[in-house]
DNA sequence: ATGAAAGCGCTAACAG
DNA sequence: CTGTTAGCGCTTTCAT
């Protein structure tokens, strides 16, 4: 049997009070009976129990990160991030993969209450809103990653969305593109949105000529089946911009699919900076999202909640243009050959 | 504050007990209490508390999972299989990223031990063996992943690492190469092995004219440095066999850096089956691993050691050989103009 | 400076 | 069938 305080207490001849103070440094014990419990401790190798401690009405120092796939390499790396900082601060975290499923999303938050987790950092998608409402007037703090819902009144951490959208649209117009085609996920308004008016802004550009929205079951394909859609217009897009890394390999694939180069024949941006931007051929360019700062943000905004219980921030972070190998400057077809 | 099983009762007009038991179907209740009781839990948004119950000396229903990184791919598909599995059987698993680092193992450990989670499963590199051992003697079962520690005697879910270097040697051979590169981590003996044994085997190749093992903090770049090695050998290998995708796709790069076509210059084989392999272009012939398959055999494992703490159980899956498009026959040198 | 005792919310005998 | 009673291992007043 692992040892319990008792058998401490027993051993140093004191209480298991005195043990308990000892232990985390607590009240006044005399420094000499410190030593001697703190080495007992040692020799019996005893650990605290937490679940014990965390029914005394403490923490339980665990955290639940809901995501839709914790194998999708952009959840992948936020949690990574998620954990790293709970870590350094003593918390452990429970991944909950939900597919973005609101059944799921249901049961997973009602098991991580039951579990008293301190706290539940929320990076999926939730179709019913009530369903984060009733969660949020519970006892559990919550905190959104990655995913907006302006009817939540709760800690969010995500990035500034029409930028990014802005920036590829910059890009590509400094590029000299003028036709463009947006590849997206329905969730991603306003990616779409700071991508088009900046088109329509820029006076000289056509308005988008095709967007292509898509579910989220399996994001490569997908995206290939958008791509393959608008690269079949007309007059087709000389540029692409896809919402995220998944779809925009997808996109890829269909383009060389199709006898396209890229970026000779088309350019294509992606978003998010995961390691997928990274090995595809050529390289992405991407709109780069700080995974590892906002992992660390909600970490540090649902834990200072526990302390102050104060109000609800809202971390809005930029996002970076990282220019690699899939854009390049428009050529006109008829000057391909010179 | 939240409803306790006491509030219930009272509410009921029974006794704590009768409320347990109806709640878990457990003893001998009338239907009409029972009914009334389920009632009232509904009403109060009555869940009981894991913590509490667990403490009572039953299961937490936690598990741990350590691996390298959460974010690689292959481990966050690694955890997704667990996760899972675990949710299938009531379980929740917390994520630990080691960093193959024995102080990180060790430190997660303890903590989990802290925990009590009922289960640990470690798919991480262990280079201090006493850890496990240390570890296997304490009170929570333990089972091994993807990664095999043959002094360590819990249960352990691998594959057939050798027979997965057989089989890339086999396929390279029957396209006809002959100069073999290998590249790989310092653990994966067998996969060399397995290769290696069967280059030789077939009298008719040379043995693999290059070996490079490397690390493991950045795979892709050091994959990348071992094929540009390789590939500068004066008499070059035709063929790759990297033991994993991340390195294979830094071989990949590498090799168009250096202006080689793959599969037309030189043909790459790798390991895993992540999503790495299928976006990278050409999409990498791989030895497959059924990780879904995995992670549901090793919380099998784990769970059912619960209940008969019976003798520890080791699974070997046999991996695939998942023909893409990285591999083609060989052709020499003088030929390929024709 | 230290100890005694009262819970935290639940399960598991054991009585009735 | 249902209630009483002991803990589980720890933290926290409140005395001493």
């Amino acid at each position: 049997m692992k040892a319990t305080i008792y058998d401490v207490a027993r051993e140093a001849g004191v209480s298991i009070a005195t043990v308990s103070n000892a232990i985390r440094g607590k009240g006044k014990i005399s420094p000499k009976k410190r030593e001697e419990i703190l080495e007992i401790v040692e020799r019996l190798q005893y650990q605290p129990s937490m679940i014990a401690s965390a029914l005394t009405g403490k923490r339980t120092y665990t955290l639940g990160l809901l995501v839709p796939d914790i194998s999708n390499p952009f959840f992948g790396e936020i949690a990574r991030a998620v954990e790293e900082r709970g870590q350094q601060l003593g918390y452990s975290v429970i991944i909950c993969s939900t597919d973005n499923k609101d059944e799921r999303v249901e049961r997973y938050i009602s098991l991580l209450e039951q579990k008293s987790v301190d706290g539940i950092i929320i990076g999926t998608g939730i179709s019913d809103a009530s369903l984060l409402e009733r969660l949020s007037s519970r006892s559990v703090p919550v905190a959104m990653i990655a995913r907006d819902l302006p009817s939540a009144d709760v800690h969010k951490v995500v990035i500034d969305d029409y930028l990014g959208g802005v920036l590829a649209a910059r890009h590509l117009l400094e590029l000299g593109h003028r036709r463009f085609g947006v590849i997206s996920e329905k969730h991603n308004r306003e990616r779409i949105r700071g991508f088009c008016e900046t088109v329509e802004r820029s006076g000289q550009a056509l308005s988008p000529c095709g967007i292509r929205i898509f579910g989220d079951d399996d994001q490569i394909q997908d995206g290939g089946r958008a791509a393959a859609e608008l690269l079949e217009l007309e007059a087709r897009p000389t540029a692409l911009f896809c919402c995220n890394d998944m779809s925009a390999t997808g996109a890829l694939r269909a383009a060389k699919a199709r006898g396209l180069a890229v970026p000779r024949d088309i350019s294509i941006v992606s978003f998010d900076n995961t390691i997928l931007s990274e090995v595809c051929d050529p390289p992405m360019t991407t709109i780069a999202q700080p995974m590892e700062e906002m992992g660390r943000l909600v970490v540090d905004a649902l834990l200072q909640e526990l302390g102050d219980g104060g109000a609800k921030q809202r971390f809005v972070l930029q996002p970076e243009l990282l220019v690699r190998g899939s854009t390049a400057a428009f050529v006109p077809e008829e000057q391909k050959n010179a």
